[in-house]
RNA sequence: GCCCGAGUGGUGAAAUGGGUAAACACGCAAGAUUUAAAAUUUUGUGAGCAAUGCUCUUGUCGGUUCGAAUCCGACCUCGGGUACCA
């Protein structure tokens, strides 16, 4: 054994030793549990950031232990390899997106590598591979066929300058991020996959996710809104439309006082054929992007159509306005505003002197009610409602919608917040959509996949080149001839069904080997970052439901553990030019000045030393240009370094302020073990373990030997907390340190605490356990050792200390034999010297006595 | 705006089901070693004070409890998501 840590060397020939002995090639084992690990695979934008090293390092973590446990582990990795940044760097840097991405690819896989991570590299899959979005595409034509994929009209972000679609991301402030030129709202006809169908079970089926995390679970069934209502309808007077309406609170509808529709609603589109001022503001409504946020933080403005509604139970008429908050996509496109009861209908109707009408009432008297101030909100009892006075807010939403039912002019329904996914996008670097546009205007599947994307490619930054080019849209589709849909999958597609390829990766008869699928899934266990909380795991449980009803799988949900890593931040530090578009700096651009807690208070760019503003802590991406690329980690200290370090910094689900202060400190630490191994191979022969001939120095040692493997047991396979893992080995070694090794006996309890440092470690940082295993005399691989166990008997202790308190204060310690009665031990608390000094000359009240904890003294 | 989180020493954090606040590290200070430095190693390190001890201290304010970082209420700040970033 050398007598100095070289990582650069150990890790390297372990590396060639898992690769040359496909050591973690998984294959189907009945006769084995099996642990299905995934980490959420990452889109490849050129090199890894910390963010990655941590999602990954943890994933390897969990493997690697539920291999030693004895399961039969599957880790595979691949690559979301669609996307927007391709584009952008394909216009930015003249490169085609595959190309671009390819070698990502290939840079990225280099640096997994490098990190040790235990993946079946032979399950490798990316998505922009036609092997892989064929059965996409496949899968997709069967949900046209089942009615489960329809067509219909719906708002994109679309910049007149550039005439092309823009993302979300795309517009800062509602301006082009190109062209800076504001964008408007336009409808298009797009695909939709009718999630909405699945509500309901994607609903209920949350109780069954428990080894998902609650914040999780709830922002789910937020997300998907189930709320019960009302739907009822206003006829328009003097007119033949009706005003379709959702409410949830029927029990203010005496409160009504006007009816708003969106921009887009029909009503408005034929009162602004005479009415100019109206005209004008849907048109402006149009200048508005198709986000929430942006939709629920503006300016809420109207203005009246001149339409009268009828008011379905007073008969009385309230006017129609046009309102830009209300949202076409959602409900019927049509709200009744109750400016009494609702804090936003309050808003516009005090803003425009609408009339507001009181017809709750707070159930006790000292809720506060002032509608001159602000809505009253909360539910209580009716009034200035006719029939339904004195009814509460419970009883009067079924009186309601029964006297509407009785009269056919509403119902009580069901009502989601989810809306229909939408899944057409207006890019080239996507799967393509495998419909085809016939003469007659009917659209039909694709019969041949995968219909393939073109990848020898020049991208200008406006048309796809999917459009205008005859070689990809000609088509015939049963000897009639067609155009090809020229739109591509939206990249939560991919993303929402690799982890049920990754069983069966190379297999071309279907879109999933049945036997392999059903043996592997679900996922035991996945892990990612907790911004794909709702989107992408919505559509993950979404698409399993769909291959299950299809047949391809047999269970209900695809992940039975989930691990939702808390994001690494960094600082971000951008320019903006005077039409207000932002450059991104790399951290390794600035120099920074920090102030005496270590927040950065002045940024300057080193190129040319001009201020930069100083943007916050965001989240380790592409667009912000914050990612910390973890190599020049890896080259200086190895990677077992950057995973220890990693690893210990926080737990995984607390999100990270990167900062490597602490990197020195964990590579100290590998060096520091390695020399202990070392020292203690060299101090000689190591006697057979005697338990009957221990003194105490010897318990005290195997103590600690066996707590710390009962509680890194149970940090890595309960808790999820590796910090603390390392902080219990790290005080096992510190013990080490300090325990005699004169004689044979001394260095057996020693060489048990050493391997026990070993074992414990060896998932975190693998490369040099795999070293100190082998040269602690094993001839298996680390990898393959059998997880330690705790010998209960090395953990009793004689005499426990306990802590006294008085008045919850503590004052004194005591140490007691661990048998000692509750009463035996109050008596000898009572006694204590430095306990008597503060009850002298009071009465005690009580004794709380907390076995194995404390004793509190109450006295007064 | 709405939904979900988080806030503890100079710093990263620990305290697992209401029971000793600050484990384990980083940093810093002093000592040993060294021609010197690095490395290593020992000790100290929440704050205040009349210092063998006492008081205060977990974003702020209030509450429940013998006992609160932990539970409840209100607020402040920061992060994530908000349906075309992934």
């Amino acid at each position: 054994m050398q007598e100095q840590y070289n990582p650069q060397e150990t890790e390297q020939s372990v590396q060639s030793f898992w690769a040359e002995n496909k050591v973690f090639k998984a294959v189907k084992d009945a006769s084995k549990e099996k642990f299905y690990c995934l980490s959420m695979f990452p889109y490849p934008s050129g090199r890894l950031h910390m963010g990655h090293v941590r999602n990954y390092t943890i994933g390897d973590v969990i493997s690697r232990f539920q291999r030693m446990q004895g399961k039969n582990v599957m880790q595979p990795m691949g690559w979301d390899a669609f996307g927007l940044p391709a584009e952008n760097a394909a216009i930015k840097h003249q490169v085609a997106p595959a190309k671009w991405t390819i070698e990502n690819i290939a840079y990225m896989k280099g640096q997994l590598k490098q990190l040790g991570f235990a993946y079946d590299w032979d399950r490798e899959l990316a998505t922009c591979e036609p092997e892989y979005y064929r059965w996409e595409q496949w899968f997709f034509a069967k949900l046209v066929d089942k009615g489960l994929a329809y067509k219909k009209k719906s708002a994109v972000n679309w910049c007149p300058n550039d005439q092309t679609v823009l993302a979300n991301e795309q517009v800062h402030e509602g301006k082009c991020w190109r062209c800076s030129t504001t964008v408007e709202r336009k409808e298009i006809s797009q695909w939709f996959i009718k999630i909405t169908e699945y509500a309901e079970e994607l609903l209920q089926d949350i109780d069954k996710l428990e080894g998902w995390p609650d914040s999780v679970k709830t922002m789910q069934r937020n997300w998907i809104g189930r709320s019960e209502g009302v739907e009822m309808s206003f006829k328009v007077k003097d007119r033949d439309e009706v005003i379709e309406i959702y409410t949830t609170r029927p029990d203010t509808v005496m409160g009504v006082s006007y009816v708003a529709v969106a921009a887009q609603h029909p009503l408005a589109a034929s009162a602004a054929e005479n009415n100019p001022e109206l005209a004008a503001f849907i048109e402006e409504c149009k200048q508005t992007t198709t986000s929430e946020a942006d939709m629920a933080t503006m300016d809420k403005r109207g203005v009246a159509t001149g339409y009268s509604a009828i008011h379905p139970i007073s008969g009385k008429e309230v006017p129609v306005w046009v309102a830009n908050f209300v949202l076409m996509d959602y409900g019927h496109g049509a709200v009744m505003a109750v400016p009494g009861h609702d804090q936003r209908d309050w808003e516009f109707a005090t803003r425009y002197g609408i009339d507001i009408q009181q017809v709750i009432e707070p159930a006790q008297s000292d809720i506060e009610c002032d509608l001159t101030k602000e809505a009253f909100t909360e539910k209580g009892k009716l009034i200035n409602s006719g029939e339904f006075d004195g009814l509460t807010s419970q009883q009067a939403f079924d009186a309601i919608a029964a006297w509407l039912e009785e009269r056919e002019s509403g119902k009580k329904r069901v009502n989601y917040r989810l809306r229909d996914w939408g899944v057409s996008r207006q890019r080239y670097w996507g799967a393509p959509i495998p419909m085809v546009h016939l003469k007659d205007g009917e659209q039909v599947p694709a019969t041949e996949f995968p219909v393939e994307l073109p990848t020898e490619v020049t991208m200008d930054g406006v048309n796809s080149p999917l459009k205008n080019n005859p070689d990809f849209e000609q088509v015939s589709v049963n000897g009639e001839s067609g155009v090809r849909d020229t739109d591509t999958f939206d990249t939560f597609m991919e993303s929402s069904w690799y982890y049920a390829r990754y069983c069966s990766p190379r297999y071309d008869e279907g879109m999933l080997d049945p036997e392999e699928a059903n043996y592997w899934l679900p996922v035991d266990q996945y892990i990612g970052g907790i911004e794909h909380a709702t989107m992408h795991l919505l559509y993950f449980r979404f698409f399993h439901k769909l291959m299950r009803d299809a047949g391809l799988v047999n269970s209900d949900e695809p992940a039975k553990r989930l691990l939702t890593q808390g994001m690494v931040l960094a600082e971000t530090f951008f320019q903006e030019s005077s039409d207000g578009k932002k450059t991104y700096f790399a951290p390794t651009e600035i120099d920074t000045e920090k102030d005496d807690k270590g927040k950065v208070i002045r940024a300057t760019d080193k190129a040319t030393q001009q201020d930069v503003v100083i943007g916050g802590m965001e989240k380790m991406s592409k667009s912000k240009n914050n990612g910390i690329d973890p190599q020049a980690l890896i080259d200086e200290f190895g990677a077992d370094t950057a995973r220890l370090y990693t690893m210990f910094a926080a737990p995984p689900e607390q999100s990270l302020e990167w900062r490597d202060d602490g990197v020195q400190g964990a590579f100290k630490f590998l060096r520091r073990l390695w020399k202990m191994t070392y020292e203690h191979i060299q101090s000689g022969a190591v006697a057979e373990l005697d338990v009957a001939q221990l003194n105490n120095d010897h318990k005290s040692l195997r103590r600690k030997t066996h707590e710390t493997i009962k509680k890194v047991t149970d940090d890595y396979g309960r808790r999820y907390h590796f910090n603390t893992a390392i902080a219990a080995v790290m005080e096992l070694t510190n013990a080490i340190a300090k325990a005699p090794a004169a004689s044979e006996q001394d260095r057996a309890v020693v060489r048990e605490a050493l391997e026990a440092s070993t074992l414990l470690l060896s998932p975190i940082t693998p490369h040099i356990c795999h070293d100190l295993w082998k040269q602690l005399g094993h001839d298996e691989a680390v990898i393959d050792a059998q997880w330690p166990t705790y010998d209960e008997s090395a953990l009793e202790l004689d005499e426990i200390a306990l802590v006294v308190q008085v008045n919850g204060k503590l004052r004194a310690r005591i140490q007691v034999p661990a048998s000692m009665s509750k009463d035996d031990i109050e008596a000898q608390a009572l006694q204590d010297e430095n306990v008597t000094r503060f009850t002298e000359g009071k009465t005690v009240r009580k004794v709380i006595v907390v076995p194995g904890k404390l004793v509190n003294i109450v006295v007064g």
